[in-house]
RNA sequence: GCCACCUUAGCUCAGCUGGCUAGAGCGCCGCUUUCGUAAAGCGGAGGUCUGGAGUUCGAAUCUCCAAGGUGGCUCCA
C-alpha cells in the first residue's frame, strides 16, 4: 500500500466514525457492529431496535458529519486491557462489541468461521494472545477499533452517504439483522464527483436499460421471474457468441454433445449434488412413471454416462465433450438480477475426461481458447488460481492436489497470464482457474472457468486401461468459455454499452430511403437481396418518414453501417456508408461500390474485427 | 428469504399539502407530404393510476396487506 492510499484508506475509516457519531446524536440508542473500509468508501452497521434509519434520514445524517467535520476534534487513541473493554462495552449498552471483545479474548482474533476479515478482524493480526485493546476517541464517541485514523475529524475528504441495507450480524442468516449505512468517499469532491459520473454512466448502460432499448430480451410475469426471453434481435447475439465458442472448442479437439434436459433425480444423488444443492433444483413430476426427475442444473453426471457407456482406453484419452445448453437452477428470488442472475442459464460448457499426466496440455489448450476468445471481445483478464488450504472438507489425496495446483500454476506462467493465487478458494472436488474479465468501466466479472475435479470420476467409478492393461482413474476438467451466456452478455452489453462489433450487431446494416418511389424502394430491395446472399443481416427503412428521423432511429439502434439510397445511388451503384464511430477508424466518408461494401462488410463480419477497413 | 426503496399509457415521466371527465413527450395507427445524413405537419387510439382492504363527503395521493421490481445482505456446482 502507498502512504497515498494509507491516507485513503484512514479517511474512510475516519469517516465511518464520524458518521456514527452523528448517528449516535440522533438516535443515542443505537447499537452498533463493524464499520470497516470498503471500495470507494466505508460503511457501518448499526441496530436500532425497532426504528429503521431510511434513505430520508440521510440529509439529517449527513449535516450531523458535517458538524462532526467543522469541529475538527482530534482523533485520540488509547488502550485498555480487554476485561475492561469487556466492562465498557457492557456498560456502555453494546452487546456487539462485547461479542467482538470477547471473541477477541477467546481467540485471538474476530474473524469468525466463514467471515471475511473484517475491520476488526485485523486488530488482532499477529498478536495471538491479547492483553490491550485499542480505542479511538473523537470528541464525545468512543469506538472500540484498530485505527488508523486521520489525526482530526476536519482532515477528511469528500463524502456522500449512498443506501440503506440489510445485512446480517456477521453476515449469518441466523443472527439479528443490522441496517448498513453505505457512503462513498474519496480525498477530493473532484473525485468523489467523477465516481458519481462513473455511476451515472454504468446506470446509462445497465444491460437492463438497454437490453428493452436495443430491444434484446424481455421479461413476463406470466413466465416467471429469471427467465429472460431473448427476441429476434437478441437470439442473433446468443446465437453469435454461442457459435463462437463453438468454434474454437472444435478447431480445440471438442465434439458436441447433447443430453436431454430432465434426468431423474437418481442421478443427482450419486453425483453429490443433490446432497449438497437439491433445493436449488427444480423437481420435475411424471405422470407415467414413480421416478422423480429434476431439470438438470448442470451437465457433468450427463456427460460422464457418455463416458462411461463403454470402457475406455487410455489411446482415446483425453475425451472432450462440449454441449452449449440450458440448465436450470432455482435461485432464491431476492438473487435474481436482469441477465446477470437468471433460473435458466446457457452456458458453454465442456468436460475433459483425461490421465493426470495430460493435465497440463488440457489446461493449456482451455486456457489458449480463453485468451482467444477474450482478445476478440476487446476484454482485459486475470487468471484467479483457486486452489486449497490446510482446512478440511477437500476430498481427494493432497498429494495429487499438490501436484495438480503446481501443474496449474506453471500452466499460468508458462503462457505469461496476469495471475494470483488465492487459498482456500479451491471447489472441494478440485483446484480451478476463474478468469476475472475487466469491463469498460473497469469493473471486474468473473466469467471464464477451468475447474478440475478428483470427485465426481470417483463417485461414477470412471476407469480407462492404461499401456500396463490396468484400470486407471481418469480425471476430470470442467470448463466453460463464456460462463454463463446471460451473464456474458449482461457484462457485454455493458462494456460496449450496446455497441456490438460486426459480427455480433443483430442488423449490421440499415439502408434507408429518400423516398417512396418505386425505383428507389426496388432498388433497396435489390442490394438487401444480394446482402442476404453474403449472410449479412440487413434491413431497408422505407417508411414514410424523412431522412433525418430513419437516420435517427438507426443511430438509436446503434446499428454499424447505415447507407441512404437515393437517385444518386441508384445510377451510381456506389453508397456512402455512414458508419457508427467506435467502428470507424477514418472519419472522411467516401464513396464505394455497392458490391464492394457488401463483400467488405461481410467479411469483417467473417473474421470478428472491431474496427472497419472502410 | 431478510432490510430499505420503488410501481401512473408500449417506453420515459408530470400530477403541490386528498378535490371536476388523470396529463406530456416518444412510440403506435390514420391522413397530408415524396423528402439527402440525429426528430416534417395534422389528427386518432391507448390508463379499473400493480392488486386487495381500510380511513374519508371525496383517494393516483393517507394507512394496512399482497404481488412485481430496484439496491444491499446471504448463497453460488
Amino acid at each position: 500500500m502507498s502512504d497515498q492510499d494509507d491516507q485513503l484508506y484512514a479517511m474512510r475509516h475516519s469517516l465511518a466514525h464520524i458518521m456514527a457519531t452523528a448517528v449516535q446524536r440522533l438516535w443515542p440508542e443505537v447499537k452498533f457492529g463493524v464499520g470497516p473500509v470498503v471500495q470507494d468508501g466505508f460503511y457501518y452497521d448499526i441496530d436500532l431496535g425497532e426504528a429503521k434509519i431510511s434513505e430520508e434520514d440521510f440529509d439529517k445524517i449527513e449535516a450531523g458529519m458535517r458538524q462532526v467535520i467543522e469541529s475538527d476534534v482530534p482523533f485520540e487513541r488509547f488502550e485498555q486491557p480487554i476485561d475492561e473493554a469487556i466492562a465498557w462495552a457492557r456498560d456502555s449498552g453494546q452487546p456487539y462489541k462485547e461479542e467482538l471483545l470477547n471473541d477477541l479474548k477467546r481467540d485471538g482474533t474476530t474473524v469468525a468461521k466463514d467471515l471475511d476479515a473484517t475491520e476488526l478482524g485485523t486488530i488482532a493480526e499477529g498478536q495471538a494472545h491479547v492483553e490491550n485493546v485499542s480505542f479511538y476517541k473523537n470528541g464525545d464517541f468512543v469506538d472500540l477499533c484498530r485505527g488508523p485514523h486521520v489525526e482530526s475529524t476536519g482532515k477528511v475528504g469528500a463524502f456522500k452517504l449512498m443506501r440503506v441495507a440489510g445485512a446480517y450480524w456477521r453476515g449469518n442468516e441466523q443472527n439479528p439483522q443490522m441496517q448498513r449505512l453505505y457512503g462513498l468517499a474519496f480525498a477530493t469532491p473532484k473525485e468523489l464527483r467523477q465516481h458519481l459520473d462513473m455511476l451515472e454512466e454504468a446506470k446509462k448502460r445497465d444491460h437492463r436499460r438497454l437490453g428493452q432499448e436495443l430491444d434484446l430480451f424481455v421479461f413476463s410475469e406470466m413466465v416467471g421471474s429469471g427467465l429472460p426471453l431473448f427476441t429476434p434481435r437478441g437470439t442473433v447475439i446468443r446465437d453469435a457468441l454461442l457459435g463462437f465458442s463453438e468454434e474454437l472448442q472444435r478447431n480445440n479437439g471438442f465434439e458436441k454433445v447433447f443430453t436431454p434436459h430432465i434426468t431423474k433425480q437418481a442421478l443427482y444423488e450419486r453425483s453429490g449434488h443433490w446432497a449438497k444443492f437439491g433445493d436449488e433444483l427444480f423437481l420435475v413430476k411424471s405422470q407415467e412413471t414413480s421416478d422423480q426427475f429434476v431439470l438438470k442444473p448442470m451437465n457433468c453426471p450427463h456427460h460422464i454416462q457418455i463416458y462411461a457407456s463403454r470402457p475406455r482406453s487410455y489411446r482415446e484419452l483425453p475425451v472432450r465433450y462440449m454441449e452449449s445448453t440450458v440448465q436450470y437452477r432455482d435461485e432464491k428470488k431476492g438473487e435474481l438480477n436482469g441477465l446477470s442472475r437468471v433460473r435458466a442459464i446457457s452456458i458453454d460448457d465442456a468436460h475433459v475426461f483425461c490421465a493426470l499426466e495430460q493435465i497440463e496440455a488440457e489446461f493449456t489448450n482451455i486456457m489458449n481458447m480463453i485468451k482467444d476468445m477474450y482478445s476478440v471481445f476487446d476484454m482485459k483478464f486475470r487468471a484467479r488460481l483457486s486452489f486449497r488450504d490446510d482446512s478440511e472438507g477437500y476430498l481427494g489425496d493432497p498429494a495429487v492436489w499438490e501436484q495438480a495446483q503446481q501443474t496449474i500454476e506453471d500452466v499460468a506462467k508458462k503462457l505469461g497470464l496476469n495471475y494470483t493465487v488465492v487459498p482456500g478458494e479451491a471447489a472441494f472436488y478440485g483446484p480451478k482457474i476463474d478468469i476475472m474479465v475487466t469491463d469498460a468501466l473497469g469493473r471486474e466479472w468473473q466469467c471464464a472457468t477451468e475447474q478440475l475435479d478428483f470427485v465426481q470420476p470417483e463417485r461414477f467409478g470412471l476407469t480407462y486401461i492404461d499401456t500396463d492393461g490396468k484400470e486407471k482413474r481418469p480425471v476430470m476438467i470442467h470448463k466453460a468459455l463464456l460462463g454463463s451466456v446471460e451473464r456474458f452478455l449482461a457484462v457485454y452489453i455493458e462494456h460496449t454499452a450496446g455497441r456490438f462489433p460486426i459480427w455480433l450487431a443483430p442488423e449490421q446494416v440499415r439502408l434507408i430511403t429518400v423516398n417512396q418511389e418505386e425505383a428507389t424502394t426496388g432498388f433497396a430491395a435489390e442490394i438487401a437481396a444480394q446482402a442476404k446472399e453474403l449472410g449479412l443481416r440487413l434491413t431497408v427503412d422505407n417508411s414514410n418518414e424523412s431522412v433525418g428521423k430513419k437516420i435517427r432511429a438507426a443511430e438509436l439502434l446503434k446499428v454499424p453501417y447505415t447507407a441512404v439510397i437515393g437517385e444518386k445511388e441508384i445510377s451510381s451503384r456506389e453508397v456512402v456508408p455512414r458508419i457508427r464511430k467506435d467502428v470507424v477508424v477514418q472519419d472522411e466518408p467516401r464513396a464505394i461500390g455497392i458490391e464492394e461494401f457488401l463483400k467488405t462488410v461481410a467479411n469483417e463480419a467473417k473474421t470478428r474485427v472491431t474496427k472497419t477497413s472502410l
